[in-house]
DNA sequence: AAGCCGGGGGT
DNA sequence: ACCCCAGGCTT
């Protein structure tokens, strides 16, 4: 027993439990993923989930399992066709790890997910969360859950004051969970901690007095509800410049560019980005403060550097307009895009020798074939907005 | 332990 | 503008 729970007896986790059990009963959310116990349909709930909002995921669940509905099917899947039902989502390796994972299960487990917690571990993507969750909920074992809902729940409960942002804080959670986790009834006992963080025991505005444990509830008692979690802050977003340039040859055709296998949008596709350096007069500033008023020489200068480098990148040397017709901005966890959007026409049909491998005139009919991250997407509806074609 | 990896919604 | 979200992988 922990220190946290020294005033905790077994009736009273008895107690605890019950209340929250019977809570849960009339209360849980009715989630496509929650019909069965399938342990395939669990766990691409919980990848999908992983912080991404419920509402958001349930669209592309629905999607995701008419295409895959086996972990066979997964398994066998194109990457590309992969990647497009996971547009918008988020976290792209999410969805490889998720193929790596089918074909370990397919490969190493006759295509079944393995009942062993320290097994499914050793699957890509599945980390202590996800083990947990799937034990739990697929297989009725008593392992703790511990993501963020859990925390906070927990955190005021009990008071605890480690910071949660801290990866080492975990462990404290998941041993306070297993202590008080049902076990007849953990993967219930688990949900009811997500519905109840997502519902009730909200970040900002918890709504104790509606809460079905806040007799339980040591930080309800002695009213410090908003001084938990304790959470140490992020670093901000640091901002990335780029040229967008969005180039038309006279077929009515775009230039698309897929990017690189590893790192950020990982073989997604955009309109070719060229980083600048925004050092104006030195100082940092966003290219989107800058374009509406630059000076002439800079915004010359700006569409002398354009050119050259499309050139030399793409061996097209279209006829631009003067100034970039939007500024997209988009924002990532731990990056801000500003990228001032210029449009150019190739007159000349000169568009089909020395295209880089990974490059390719696209008519927009077609774009629904390839996956476009969001910034992609707002350069393009910021085109078609202004152009109107 | 810290950094990387998206996007949407709430306040 | 800042926070949050059913986290995990890489370094």
């Amino acid at each position: 027993m922990t220190n946290e729970l020294n005033n905790w007896s077994k009736t009273k986790i008895k107690d605890f439990q019950a209340t929250f059990l019977s809570w849960y009963d009339l209360e849980k959310r009715t989630l496509p993923w929650r019909e069965n116990n399938d342990p395939y349909r669990i766990w691409v709930s919980e990848i999908m989930l992983q912080q991404t909002r419920v509402d958001t995921v349930i669209p592309y669940y629905l999607n995701f399992m008419n295409l895959f509905p086996t972990i066979q099917d997964l398994a066998d899947a194109d990457e590309d066709v992969l990647l497009k039902a996971w547009e918008g989502l988020g976290y792209y390796s999410r969805v490889r790890n998720l193929q790596k994972a089918a074909i370990q299960i397919v490969t190493e487990f006759n295509g079944e997910m393995p009942k062993d917690p320290a097994l499914i571990a050793t699957l890509k993507g599945i980390g202590p969360y996800t083990t947990g969750a799937i034990s739990s909920m697929a297989f009725q074992l008593p392992i703790p859950a511990v993501d963020g809902n859990v925390m906070r729940v927990v955190s005021r409960l009990f008071e605890i004051s480690e910071d949660i942002a801290k990866p080492a804080s975990r462990k404290t959670f998941e041993k306070i969970m297993t202590d008080i986790i049902d076990p007849h009834k953990p993967g219930d006992f688990n949900q009811a901690m997500m519905d109840l963080g997502s519902s009730t025991c909200t970040p900002t505005t918890p709504t104790c007095n509606l809460c079905p444990i806040n007799e339980f509830c040591q930080s309800f008692e002695k009213g410090t509800m908003l001084q938990y979690p304790v959470k140490s802050k992020k670093k901000k977003a640091k901002p990335v410049y780029y040229i967008g340039a969005i180039i038309k040859n006279n077929r009515g055709e775009f230039l698309l560019e897929k990017r690189e296998e590893k790192g950020l949008l990982a073989n997604m596709w955009t309109f070719p980005l060229v980083e600048e350096e925004p050092i104006i007069e030195n100082t940092l500033l966003p290219l989107g403060g800058l374009t509406s008023k630059q000076p002439e020489d800079i915004e010359k200068q700006t569409l002398e550097n354009l050119t050259k480098e499309i050139k030399e990148n793409y061996q097209v040397e279209p006829v631009w307009l003067k100034k970039p017709f939007v500024e997209v901005k988009h924002i990532f966890s731990h990056l801000k895009w500003f990228i001032a959007v210029y449009f150019g026409q190739l007159i000349e049909d000169n568009d089909h020798e020395e295209l880089p491998k990974n490059c390719k005139w696209v008519h927009p009919s077609e774009f629904d074939q390839y996956t476009f991250p969001g910034p992609q997407q707002k350069m393009w509806q910021a085109y078609l907005t202004k152009f109107k074609d």
